[in-house]
DNA sequence: CGCCGCCATACGTTCCAGGCATGGACGTGG
DNA sequence: CCACGTCCATGCCTGGAACGTATGGCGGCG
């Protein structure tokens, strides 16, 4: 009898919910999908995991039985995805680097550069994800290694804070705030504010300072998934972006003005790389950066 | 990523038989279709598993990576699969007593029997199955305990031998034989003999006593998943049977006349169960079953 | 040099997950 | 007591994936 991880992911959630509609919208999909799934996966077992009322869902001993294995086999499989791309690079002799927008910053290419001294044999591949997605890209298996923008997931990761990076606006040239040295975040009070769904709802406050010093929410703007598409918003709408400092040089824009937020907390960068890796390079790279941090 | 456990078994297959013919043969689906599979796995991973020419396949890093993970993976949920079915069972509270044919003959009885009265809350469940599906049966969750007929593969299963019978052979009553008190293995000769082949070859050989004492192979006749099957064949054809005494009295027909073969080993039957079973009711049944036998 | 074995590609069919609309059971509040 | 809302199940349709058959391309071997 087989099934797909998938099955056994909705199976998971429905029993932490215990509730299909509930249980659907956190898994994107139609309850009536979900509900005739499960009710396969039933059959196929021979056995009821649930029992059902219109007013509630409990899990059988059938279901509890299948409930920490199922979270177990779908843990496995995700540790052998990451196993198998991990095993595909090594042979490949490649070391890949993740990171979103600009990620480490200088500290990056100057890292870069030691370590293509010291092994000169390996190509390094610098792979860049949205954001958010350099931690999970290491989980995945996408990436070898990764700077990392603090908050972030770090479970089943080695991290350690090698950067921080005072934070900055990014506004139109003919923003009236454009004409400032510096501004404070009592500043952006109006200003609407670049965000994404791409990155979990924390991150997004964190960059967006939410909820502010006065207890204020931020006026949310337009919506975006990378650097490229957030820098157009700023360019072409009303509203303003925040990020690190090093995004001033390294995405230059002929609309956009960049000023310090002076009263907030600077960005922390941490190198994140997966517990257990038996992959010398890695170490060899966790070890460059940090004498060069 | 989802995978179905279905593309791993197919993986482990062809990382065996490190060719797709070879492989889609034992899997039962045609070539092309594996090829586009594992195409397909490789694609989902971003790495490819095997490196192909028209004349060798070979695992690559990743695929070596890979095959550990998706033995554990299958074996992982073959072993879930067993938990929510016993889960289910227990719950229900019924002990699922597995056989084929005539399964532990008289012993059977006197243990239901016995378990019965000392445990009158329980419902008792016969599992019949076909040729050699008894130990399967346990492996698989569809039964708690099962009398297994030897030769069988008892991997993951605890076993007891609890009875022997002598083999008889059932011919037609107009056959030469029958007018027989008693038959030796060569006096089967040049009978064509049932065979099945939801068993595997082992099981057959040994219940056909293949070779026979003199070298030679038996004669093959129809074949047949079970023994209703079995004995309508026997009765109309040309061919002969083996079976177990127990099924002279099981199984009556009016066409048929049942001799014991006198020169050949007996049946052994076992009790099997799952090893870590923490079932009570089956080490309960077992221990009734020892007693009796 | 021609045949054979092996993997890949093309095409048509069948099956299943998914979405939307709706039905039926239960609980709640007016 | 009825009306309404909530929740799970069912019916119907669509798009995609898996499978089979037929066929192509490539390398090895006689």
């Amino acid at each position: 009898m087989d099934v797909d991880t998938r099955l056994l992911r909705y199976f998971v959630v429905v029993a932490e919910e215990l509730s299909f509609t509930r249980a659907a919208k956190r898994l994107y999909v139609a309850q009536p999908s979900l509900s005739r799934q499960i009710r396969q996966l039933e059959a196929r077992l021979g056995a009821d995991l649930f029992t059902r009322t219109s007013s509630a869902v409990a899990l059988t001993a059938a279901g509890r039985a299948l409930l920490p294995a199922a979270r177990r086999q779908v843990a496995e499989w995700q540790e052998s995805v990451r196993l198998v791309r991990t095993a595909a690079a090594a042979e490949r002799n490649v070391l890949r680097i993740g990171f979103a927008a600009t990620g480490g910053g200088d500290l990056a290419r100057r890292a870069r550069s030691a370590f293509t001294r010291r092994y000169p044999g390996v190509t390094v591949e610098p792979k860049r994800f949205e954001w958010g997605g350099e931690a999970r890209a290491v989980r995945d298996g996408l990436a070898d290694v990764a700077y990392v923008w603090l908050p972030a997931e770090l479970d089943g990761l080695c991290s350690e804070v090698v950067a921080t990076e005072r934070r900055w606006v990014a506004v139109k040239t003919t923003h009236p705030l454009a004409s400032r040295e510096e501004v404070g975040i009592g500043d952006l009070r109006d200003e609407p504010l670049m965000w994404t769904r791409v990155a979990p709802p924390e991150w997004v406050d964190w960059w967006a300072v939410n909820p502010r010093p006065d207890g204020s929410e931020p006026v949310w703007g337009p919506e975006n998934a990378n650097v490229e598409e957030m820098l157009e918003h700023v360019a072409t709408t009303s509203g303003v972006c925040i990020g690190p400092e090093s995004m001033k040089s390294f995405y230059v824009h002929p609309d956009l003005t960049w000023r310090p937020v002076v009263d907030i907390e600077p960005l922390r960068i941490a190198l994140a790389w997966p517990e257990h890796s038996a992959n010398a390079l890695v170490h060899a790279f966790v070890e460059i950066v940090r004498r060069l941090a």
